[in-house]
RNA sequence: AGGAGUGUAGCUCAACUGGCAGAGCACCGGUCUCCAAAACCGGGGGUUGGGGGUUCGAGUCCCUCCACUCCUG
């Protein structure tokens, strides 16, 4: 293998909707390869909900390096740039110990990101971003998005008003700036990741998946989700932060705060993990080329007997290297 | 067994004295350039329990059968 060209390591992607057993089956590469797990799930990077947002357990962990899990605290927010500059460089490193990186998660924003790349868009200070988040709440989405159009015109264009993040967004760029984020998005331009990536996109049979996603919160509120959740409030960790935000958390807060029971609790938070898996079946099923030798879709969960012809397809994408 | 009542979308229910079968939720599809497990935008759905009758026209009125609920025994 003579290693010529451009020095582009390999990168294996697993993308799935929750339940659909990527972590395993990163888990089985990893052993099998040589590899490293880095997490692209922006919520697994929390520390504080291992069992609500499904991290792995600590004896997973053992059989294999895993990065980014639990690797920041709740008080702090991640977002797609942030993901992007720490998992650029644990590929880097895995590279750099000839391990194979192997990004798992269901986040398909911070996927892309990866891929693609983010406008280089200046850090945006924190007093900005609050006073942009106040003003949405003072004057409202539709005056919000007729100030910005007075003065974006190109990004407003494509926001609707009820679209609050972005609409904030754009706003604290503006601010921040002085630049429109059309401008910035437009010269600033994103930089593809330099890598061969390999995709295994697991995309199970509806029905089985939220089955699978319904049985798998109720072990996990048997497996003590409610305690961590309540470990979250009492903390006194701000109801704004993104973990708060996270599959579960609301519907189990508002069952301890006693403002429904349990079984309520649980059936709302099953249903906003339908809703989620759904939404990203979405983004897989758009975001990844499907036309070409270097995305696999899979349309089963994970399985052992699957093993060895995701192998084999390795073996062989790392062969052409 | 007799009496009363209810059957309309997957669910809960609307539809004035016959006049284009509709909402909420669920479900489905999509958007996504730094909080994304977020924030949004959009969509299809029905032999009105079955059969018959009256009528220009029936979810609505009449007959009949079926299912369920309640009451009496």
């Amino acid at each position: 293998m003579a290693k010529r060209q451009d020095q582009r390591g390999p990168v294996l992607v697993i993308a799935g909707p929750t339940a659909s057993g990527k972590s395993a089956l990163a888990l089985a590469v990893a052993e099998e390869f040589a590899g490293v797990v880095i997490n692209g799930d922006s919520m697994q990077v929390y520390r504080d909900l291992r069992i609500l947002t499904a991290r792995p357990t600590p004896e997973e962990e053992a059989r294999a390096p895993h990065r980014l899990y639990g690797e920041l605290d709740a008080e702090e927010s991640c977002s797609a740039g942030r993901w992007r500059d720490m998992a650029l460089a644990e590929i880097e490193a895995a590279h750099a110990a000839a391990r194979l990186p192997i990004v798992v998660g269901g986040t398909g924003f911070y996927l892309r990101a990866l891929e693609h790349g983010l406008a280089e868009i200046p850090e945006i200070p924190a007093e900005v971003r609050t006073a942009a988040r106040r003003r949405h709440a003072d004057i409202g989405g539709a005056r919000m998005h007729a100030e910005l159009a007075a003065r974006d015109p190109q990004t407003a264009v494509r926001l609707a008003t009820g679209d609050s993040q972005r609409l904030i967004r754009a706003w604290e760029v503006l601010e921040a700036t002085g630049r429109p984020l059309s401008d910035w998005q437009r010269e600033a331009a994103a930089a593809p990741a330099p890598y061969r990536f390999l995709r295994f996109v697991l995309e199970p049979p509806r029905q089985a998946l939220y089955a699978a996603c319904d049985r798998r919160l109720g072990r996990m509120v048997e497996q003590g989700a409610l305690e961590e959740v309540a470990a979250l409030i009492g903390r006194g960790v701000d109801p704004a932060a993104p973990v708060m935000k996270a599959v579960g958390v609301p519907q189990l807060a508002a069952h301890l705060k006693g403002e429904c029971d349990l079984e309520s609790a649980l059936a709302a938070a099953q249903q906003a993990t339908r809703r989620y898996a759904k939404r990203q079946l979405t983004w897989l099923r758009t975001q990844f080329p499907r036309d070409d030798l270097s995305t696999f879709v899979i349309k089963a969960q994970f399985y052992e007997r699957m093993k060895p012809n995701i192998f084999k397809i390795i073996r062989e994408f790392l062969l052409t290297a």
